[in-house]
DNA sequence: GCAAATAAAACGAGGAGTCACTCTTTTTAT
DNA sequence: ATAAAAAGAGTGACTCCTCGTTTTATTTGC
């Protein structure tokens, strides 16, 4: 095939993202072979490699573009609608499991660390911004507890299948009002 | 050599443990082969499948004897001291990185699963017995995101080197306040 | 026909697990 | 009591296989 058009390229490379995705999140990163992703993405061995130097590379694309919801507002309201997309979307793409393999990679691996690392940051300061003036002094602490609250029940639906978010939306607001 | 103590059989079979506990906390699972727990541990490698299976039994036998610290009331001076006994086992045993890889291998290995689950239920039944009476209502969801949020201070030490502990001091009495 | 892109086979490394054997202690038979 | 036999602990070379990657051949559109 000849030269073919730029959005051809980045569709080609997403069907791998998204095989790789979907494979981590069912059987976990070291269960999951080059193979696997071959299969899955519909492409060839030597098609993956054009795409992609290294498996590793795949699992930081992956990583990449796994961003990670928020709620829209620190009321209770919200933190609980929040808790319940995340719950759905374990349940509907085992994207909790995904989190969590790729937690247990970036502890082992330093350029996934770096990547993470950016991530946990960004949502940190977001959720920073929204907390209430009247607390304001406290933000980062909040924030700091409030996102590792929010990523342990994603971690926790990982391991334990269904988990109510009902303590945990008590508990996020808990630490907001302080 | 021949029959020999019980006592002499259970030594052998702890430095297999030690020695694998101490190579997935610092490599992780996936990246620790059987000869490096061989290497690890003194003895051969026909040894150590006379008293384990598989590499995953030894997993399972590392995350048996891996018991998890918990505060010994629920005062903020206890909690605190707590969560800095985390701090330092983490900096001094890699023992959170440990504890992650165990979680990503529990949410893809179902024998595994059993014995996290198992022991998630018991630190929270434990942290429920300590709910003060005036909150005795709501002892169990107290201790659900009381736990959850001990294992992400365990979890952001693991892929964020060092963590201040305050954060979560403070979030872990405003959750047990309400 | 040519260049780009893909498919498939081949390769080399490394891993988990096995097996035939040795050596030492315990048991047994004389 | 002593020597032969049995049994258990430990060994490490070896096997078989899987995996990530590379190389080679083929196809495809212009």
């Amino acid at each position: 095939m000849p030269k073919v058009s730029q959005e051809h390229l980045d569709a080609r490379r997403q069907q791998i993202v998204d095989a790789a995705r979907a494979r981590f999140a069912s059987h976990g990163f070291a269960r999951t072979s080059m193979a696997d992703i071959v299969d899955g993405s519909g492409l060839s061995n030597g098609a993956i490699y054009r795409y992609f130097k290294s498996k590793d590379e795949i699992v930081i694309a992956v990583c990449e573009q796994g961003t990670e919801a928020l709620p829209t507002a620190l009321t209770a309201e919200s933190v609980a609608a929040f808790l319940e997309h995340v719950r759905a979307r374990a349940r509907d793409t085992d994207h909790a499991r995904l989190v969590v393999q790729i937690y247990a990679e970036a502890t082992v691996s330093p350029a996934l660390a770096v990547v993470v690392q950016g991530q946990l940051a960004a949502l940190r300061a977001t959720i920073a911004e929204m907390v209430p003036p009247r607390r304001s002094q406290q933000a980062d602490e909040i924030a700091e507890a409030f996102v590792a609250l929010c990523s342990s029940y994603s971690q926790q639906l990982a391991m334990r299948g269904d988990v109510d978010s009902a303590p945990y939306a008590a508990a996020l607001m808990a630490i907001i009002e302080g």
